[in-house]
DNA sequence: TATTGTTATACTCTATAACTATA
DNA sequence: TATAGTTATAGAGTATAACAATA
């Protein structure tokens, strides 16, 4: 339990850290602004998965996935199939030019990461990361889709149904 | 030096980090967004101060901070007042009523925190803090305000001038 | 009647460019 | 001519609500 000027400087490195994440932004593809990128690593990351799973990792809303995800399929990196076991829900899939834009997102993000971080060690990246994804599961954002133990109630990702 | 992998890793918390800023932006009072909130924080943790200052510690761009400041003081909770020594300039100043709404965020910031955050000792929270500060730095969002060597390059914090 | 996904609308944050008033 | 700050405009991200199609 940490005292109040310890939250206090930490929620400035919140506010603070968008910067990080715009300069970052400012080397990526044109066409592929952060919600697509997004869209990207995880299809490539998980496999195939329907929309509500896709909001479900972005934690957003599904409206805004429908977004995300209609910008990357009119870019041909991904594909949106009908699913047999549902017509109402769609198989996201990425396609041969999504795996090559997913790759040269990667390339671009490990160049600047390589650069920046130059003084880094192994350590230090990967304590980073660890604390980052424990801040993730404590603020509950998403269940971290751990295999086990579904969630006792379930997490919205979407606006609840109004009626 | 990490490798690509790893990179990738940390790559995917940035981009899944917003869903911890949204869950935090989400209890802040109506009135006082997150700029409004930066905006209160840096003038209460550094003093008055003139908006090209303000711009570096926001490390945006002085458009940004001139609306978030017009927002915050048409709140009443700063107040911009001429620069004797340079007209063109004008000094912020946090009014009664600014400190007071500072009480009320670091308030309900450090509530959720504790609640959230119950189980992380204080020395990981101060890891995470002092880790992401200095992925701040190694990014050169900021020069970090460290009191002796000015930059070699002026940072920009703003819109070039065209001419 | 409930769920999956889409679209319309609105709000926040940001950057670029043009403009003003001073230096 | 250069700098401090403002405003107008545009783009990205998000949430809420209403809607269509299917369970």
């Amino acid at each position: 339990m940490a005292e109040r000027a310890q939250y206090e400087e930490l929620v400035r490195q919140f506010s603070a850290f968008g910067a990080v994440k715009r300069e970052l932004g400012r080397i990526m593809p044109a066409e592929c602004p952060g919600g697509s990128a997004a869209v990207l690593t995880l299809l490539g990351r998980h496999g195939d998965m329907r929309m509500s799973k896709l909001a479900e990792l972005l934690a957003v809303d599904m409206s805004v996935t429908s977004r995300h995800v209609a910008h990357v399929v009119a870019r041909g990196w991904i594909e949106r199939s009908p699913d047999p076991a549902d017509k109402r829900s769609r198989i996201l899939r990425l396609t041969p030019a999504g795996h090559a834009q997913l790759d040269e997102l990667s390339r671009r993000t490990t160049e600047v990461l390589a650069e920046r971080l130059s003084d880094w060690t192994d350590e230090e990246v990967g304590q980073l990361t660890d604390l980052m994804a424990r801040l993730r599961e404590s603020f509950d954002c998403r269940p971290a889709a751990r295999a086990a133990a579904p969630p006792a109630f379930e997490r919205t990702t979407r606006t609840p149904a109004s009626t």
